[in-house]
DNA sequence: CAAGGGGTTGGCACTGAGTTCCCTAAATTA
DNA sequence: TAATTTAGGGAACTCAGTGCCAACCCCTTG
């Protein structure tokens, strides 16, 4: 590298100069048949700097997702006495629908490769699992008080990924021409309906009398009410 | 080898012969300080046979799945007209439990190496991934005439994919000693009853009266109701 | 200005997973 | 018995990932 005139005042950062490598080269060749070689090469860097900021060939496809959870855990982190934990953990799947929706065009080129290379589509499943093991983490504390805690928090954590994914994806798919957050929103909830806490504690009193009209068919309702209650009162945990 | 002392009569398959191999360095070594050519070493075949019956080193690790996930799909098909949905998704999630509770000391062995070698987590994941889709598969087909009906496949089969997860690894933690398949089957009660459809149906009419008395927290019983009612009248959908 | 000293990068050389190609031998079938 | 299929053995190769060390940059300190 020619070092005196001026080196357009601002070199990127390595990281980021090897995700543009590797993209480019994914999208001329595919991301099998580009090896990191070729990625040092393209980038113009040594063999070893690869590996210093990717720990493998399949991370830089993922080159934003390590800070992504970072803030996600701190975004859990935030949590007042009062806040509604189910709430909460939908809330900060957000952060990564977000992420998606910064970057739509490398979004969809990743969309691609992940769909079409196996390797790729196992290791976003990967990357997937971290941010539900935050979310499991950050419910199984809140939900320390009762005795199916941890199980609770593990279901919650995935429901509300797989609502969060289910979005991206069809997000993606169509084309990620529109509000990828609004569609989490959406699709989250459902996760808030069956599992979200109550947003207005009315007086605990020892009766519940629930009316309702509704042409809908009534057998879900009464369904959810009777094993909503079986939920609350036996308390039935595999320890 | 000699051939010509009738050879016990009866020769393991070859894949149950690398497994077995594997496991015993494994159990000797560890995971990452074995390599493959000392698994077929102590086998006592050639390295290329080793790729032939598993794909990759940590599949060796995971021997029973494929064949699991088979009885799933097939499980999964037997599902009749009138079968509720998630009851049937969650009965096909046991089958894997039921693999677990069959050799209950090779999952402990294999439990404790997946606890401490990531790469081993990894691919586990990817394992379970694979059970998840094959129950979001089912839930989507059956769904279908809902309009949201993909995203609660996805969402369900996550759910029960993790209570039956818990479970699981809640009784590995454990020892194994106790009943794995109802340890899952009771995990799975907060699957079917945040999901189930109705396993009673009424009559269904234009109006409903819940009358119940509990000491349990009673928001959670209204809000349950509500968001029950909001689900089923507004249908909104992140096409 | 010179001498360090921590941090970043490059350049090997090495291990080991996974693949390709080809060979051997047994089993099957004509 | 001859031909063909099928299962396994084995050398050689590609490439991901690691360890080690030298070179370099930049900033401090004497």
């Amino acid at each position: 590298m020619t070092s005196g005139m001026a080196e357009d005042h601002r070199k990127p950062p390595m990281r980021d100069l090897l995700a543009d490598a590797a993209f480019e080269l994914f999208e001329e060749k595919g991301f099998e048949q580009t090896t990191v070689d070729d990625i040092v090469a393209r980038a113009g860097v040594g063999r070893r700097s690869f590996f210093r900021y990717f720990p493998s060939k399949e991370d830089v496809v993922f080159p934003d997702h390590e800070r992504c959870l970072d803030d996600m855990v701190a975004f859990l982190k935030t949590a007042a006495d009062g806040t509604d934990l189910v709430e909460h953990a939908c809330e900060a799947t957000l952060l990564v629908a977000r992420m998606y929706a910064e970057r739509p065009e490398r979004s969809l080129m990743r969309y691609r490769h992940i769909r079409d290379v196996p390797a790729l589509r196992d290791h976003e499943h990967i990357v997937i699992r971290r941010y539900e093991h935050a979310l499991a983490a950050f419910l199984r504390e809140g939900f320390a008080f009762r005795p199916d805690g941890p199980l609770h928090a593990e279901i919650i954590a995935a429901a509300a990924s797989a609502a969060h994914n289910h979005a991206v994806r069809t997000w993606l798919r169509n084309g990620a021409t529109t509000d990828a957050v609004a569609a989490a929103r959406t699709a989250l909830a459902s996760v808030r309906a069956a599992w979200g806490a109550p947003p207005t504690p009315a007086e605990p009193d020892d009766y519940v009398v629930v009316i309702t009209r509704s042409r809908a068919p009534l057998q879900d309702v009464l369904h959810h009410v009777e094993h909503a209650l079986a939920r609350i009162a036996p308390a039935d945990d595999a320890e």
